[in-house]
RNA sequence: GCUCCCAUCGUCUAGCCCGGUCUAGGACAUCGCCUUUUCACGGCGGUAACAGGGGUUCGAAUCCCCUUGGGAGUACCA
């Protein structure tokens, strides 16, 4: 049988940390066992859909390179349409099958005669399960009677009184009570079918073959098992991944911060670090290794090794990722990445050659593209001296000045917008052997000449990047700034 | 309330199914040191966990039970 799996997302929001997840485990065991990747849209509550999201989502899917084989943008005319709110017909079609073999039936009462029913049985300490008189088949003359005349009754589903077990791929065995649950409505008074039931005819015309989702639908698997049950269809398997959470220990929602996948996106996150970290929370690679990519994972991923409980969504270890991934990218596509960013003009206006090299140097010092351009700025292009009191004291070795005075004046030999690690060297060398000065004076001073700042890169990467203009202000600056100190 | 799920460093986790190799391994964070000047890179090292209690067993992080704690579900939401 192949392999078959779905990620059923619904079109109520943005595309959620969460549900990029669980579409990536779908995704990834398609991809590891050669199966198809469905995208399914459940629109079926109509209040809270809307089509704008659907293709938001579809959108932040593609950029996590999650790509789905079939779904309402690629149909197989064999399982289209892929959204529910499309499928109508069929659901009803298989709501009468069920009515007619009295295994679900017309409900004409109303909210308020529900919400009796309800308090009642709180009151009494019961379940609240369905005991109305629409249950007793004796009825259903009535009710057929009813529809025919016009009336819009629900559909309820007879729910079986037995227990029922699932193999669970990632939680075992689950038994759930008989009576854990009531006759539910399969499909609302309006004609729209409900979730639970809709899942599962979906599932099964789909040909579904692994129910891949969140440890929230464990406990409704039991009515979509006995839907199953009722309908004689064969069972997928299933795997109920447990839920992220956040640093409360609460399902992770919007007030935990960022949890929508477009504000990473917007962020300059690399979609290959986001899929990589997700992966991470709740699975485990079998040797242990925690930096890959998706295609890294083809021929291991599997559904064993999930861990039973929730993970706590943490943003510090995605920062790592993501400078892990960026560390290991190709200068060529950084820098195909930054020529799109409004933010890196300065940094775009540089010829091909600086480019590569000034990315090779501070992609080290990064976690994120967009920090490239950030520390260009900040490390290469600054014309501003903060006057620190590690830079002072540099300042007020008795060898600085000298060294000073010695730099600036080979800089104004210079006509060429960059100095050359050739010339830098022999600047060195000169103040090394002709000014004898050696160690932590000459390379902090120098340093401090050259850049105004005590820490920074390797200054034979860093100088020939900087253009000779800025490194003659700062020169200026040094000078002028000692000077009115002496004076 | 009821039902279901879960429980290893602050965090993500390995180990658990098939008890001994676990004085519990890795990663993030943190702290310290090193890296023929510095450093946010890199390297080395430190602090840090089997929720508690009972069993079973020669032996339990691993199996069983209870307690506690956390999560989820309990809709004509998905």
């Amino acid at each position: 049988m192949s392999v078959r799996v779905r990620f059923a997302p619904s079109p109520t929001g943005y595309l959620h940390i969460g549900g990029a997840r669980t579409a990536l485990y779908n995704y990834l065991y398609a991809k590891a066992l050669g199966g198809t990747f469905i995208l399914r849209i459940e629109d079926t509550d109509i209040e809270r859909s809307n089509a704008e999201y659907e293709k938001l989502q579809i959108d932040d899917l593609k950029w996590l390179g999650i790509t789905h084989d079939e779904g309402p943008d690629k149909p197989n005319p064999k399982y289209a349409p892929y959204r529910q709110s499309e499928r109508s017909a069929i659901y009803q079609k298989y709501a009468d099958q069920l009515i007619e073999k009295d295994l679900a039936y017309y409900d004409f009462c109303t909210e308020e005669e529900l919400e009796v029913m309800k308090a009642r049985a709180e009151a009494e300490g019961r379940d609240p399960v369905y005991e109305g008189k629409w249950k007793d088949p004796a009825n259903k003359v009535e009710a057929l009677e009813r529809v025919k005349a016009g009336e819009k009754p629900a559909i309820r589903f007879r729910a079986p009184k037995k227990s029922y077990t699932l193999k669970d791929k990632v939680k075992g065995d689950v038994t759930y009570p008989a009576n854990m649950v009531g006759d539910f409505v399969i499909v609302r008074s309006n004609g729209l079918p409900v979730y639970n039931y809709c899942c599962v005819i979906d599932d099964m015309l789909m040909e579904i073959s692994h129910v891949i989702r969140g440890e929230d639908h464990l406990n409704n698997t039991v009515r979509q098992l006995m839907i199953y049950e009722a309908l004689n269809a064969k069972l997928p398997e299933f795997a109920h991944v447990s839920l992220l959470i956040g640093s409360d220990r609460q399902k992770l929602s919007k007030r935990h911060g960022a949890t929508s996948v477009n504000l990473y996106r917007n962020e300059n996150y690399l979609p290959e670090a986001m899929c990589n970290y997700l992966t991470l929370l709740g699975w485990s690679h079998p040797s242990e290794t925690d930096i890959f990519s998706k295609s890294d994972l083809f021929s291991i991923f599997s559904l064993e090794r999930f861990s039973g409980h929730a993970a706590m969504y943490d943003l510090e270890k995605l920062k790592w990722v993501n400078g892990q991934h960026l560390k290991k990218m190709e200068n060529e596509d950084i820098i195909k990445m930054l020529s799109g960013m409004p933010e890196a003009t300065g940094f775009n206006q540089q010829d091909p050659a600086w480019k590569n090299t000034a990315v090779t140097l501070l992609k080290q010092y990064a976690d994120f593209v967009s920090d490239i351009p950030k520390k260009a700025e900040e490390m290469i292009f600054g014309e501003h001296i903060e006057m620190k009191n590690e830079l002072m004291e540099i300042l007020g070795w008795e060898t600085t000045p000298k060294i000073i005075d010695y730099l600036h004046g080979e800089m104004n030999k210079i006509t060429t917008p960059f100095v050359t690690e050739a010339e830098l060297t022999s600047w060195m060398d000169f103040a090394k052997k002709d000014l004898a000065i050696k160690g932590k004076p000459l390379f902090q001073g120098i340093r401090a000449a050259l850049t105004g700042q005590e820490h920074g890169p390797d200054l034979k990467l860093l100088i020939p990047l900087t253009p000779v203009s800025i490194i003659k202000k700062r020169l200026s600056l040094l000078s002028k700034t000692k000077q009115e100190k002496d004076g």
